[in-house]
DNA sequence: TACCGTAAAAATGTATACAAAATATATTAG
DNA sequence: CTAATATATTTTGTATACATTTTTACGGTA
């Protein structure tokens, strides 16, 4: 496994705290690497959204931002049922199969994280938006999720969505597999405003 | 001027072809530096869409891709009028009259470069969408822009059109300071459409 | 002649060492 | 005692050297 995905993965787990700036020195050796490695890795995940320029020097690692969510999922909700859309004349049973076994891996096993299910949820929508063939949308949607990772922990830490999101899922696969791609496209408008609407309203608790 | 803004440049005026596949080592010696900020501005090239990964090694100049410009073009259509619309309320007599000076400055000098023009309208845009303050979403807009920049060399390489995208913004400016912000959107969205169709239909002359 | 395995070459990845830049600290003038 | 400037320290940026991986080329075998 990479450095970039290491120091990902403890972000994901809070092991550096909001707000904390973070010097390549002490990262270099945290992980018993040399500097050259942690910079490609700091320059990846600021990209990403992971990390923020800190002054003229350093890196820093953001604060949770309920504006910067609003503003992902108002750009998804624009973009993914274009991307969907797109897809459709492109869909069949294999791929609408392979969709249906990610739902069902999400309800049968019942001790998944959050970031699991977080990314299962990306891999379902995932094959259907490959489908279409459009590499540059693809990948466009592919880093406002990545962007969104950074907050997911908190959005199956809010209990009991998980349910309606997983029912909200099925409607939208039984649409595309009917063939009711305009329903399809408003069912997934609606899913990510939903999720969308529930993060920002939790992030904003957590701030009171 | 940082290594990165060197081998942009050399980028849009086509110093190196599309195709062709870059070398830390030659790059290296040929802006005189050593190999560590090289990687360095070749990761960054490669996340704004200036070059592609070629192979499990190594990076390649993209080749002239239709359907890229069209999926990106179809996002600003989606996204660039939304952050506009959340910047109405916000919009004053400073700002406004900021963007007009563009605009000015764009009729009254006839030499200017086709890069030089295209960084003059996303500065017309740009001064708009600021004033939003919506970082996230600007952040998006702005790196699209970037990506398209690889191809605006040839948006005003077929000439007359500047005409017609000029006076589009002088409509568009007009209904912003009348405040008939609906009205502002749909011409924003047509006037991304247009200039996308213009560019991919070129492009694909090209090709044949 | 076609194919596969191995070795040589080339390119990238990483560590160490040094240079430049930025921040923090101390010192002095007002 | 405050503010400004100079100095020291810390941190990042870059060069050189070495390790690892990938690709290429060669030679042997069926």
């Amino acid at each position: 496994m990479g450095l970039y995905e290491k120091i990902k993965i403890d972000l994901q787990r809070g092991r550096f705290r909001p707000g904390e700036v973070l010097k390549q020195a002490n990262l270099a050796e945290l992980y018993a690497v040399s500097r050259i490695p942690v910079r490609d890795a700091l320059q990846r995940l600021q990209s990403e959204g992971w990390l923020t320029p800190h002054g003229k020097r350093g890196v820093a690692v953001p604060l949770f931002d309920p504006l910067e969510v609003e503003d992902l999922y108002l750009m998804r909700m624009r973009i993914e049922p274009l991307l969907q859309t797109l897809a459709l004349n492109k869909l069949n049973g294999e791929i609408l199969g392979r969709a249906r076994d990610i739902l069902d891996t999400l309800e049968q096993d019942p001790g998944l994280s959050a970031v699991q299910i977080g990314a299962l949820n990306w891999q379902f929508h995932a094959c259907i938006y490959r489908a279409a063939g459009r590499p540059t949308l693809f990948a466009a949607v592919e880093q406002l999720h990545r962007q969104c990772g950074r907050y997911i922990g908190y959005q199956s830490g809010k209990l009991g969505y998980q349910n309606t999101s997983q029912s909200e899922h099925h409607h939208l696969l039984d649409s595309l597999q009917a063939g009711r791609g305009e329903e399809a496209a408003i069912q997934l408008r609606d899913h990510i405003e939903g999720a969308g609407k529930q993060l920002v309203n939790y992030l904003r608790t957590l701030s009171e």
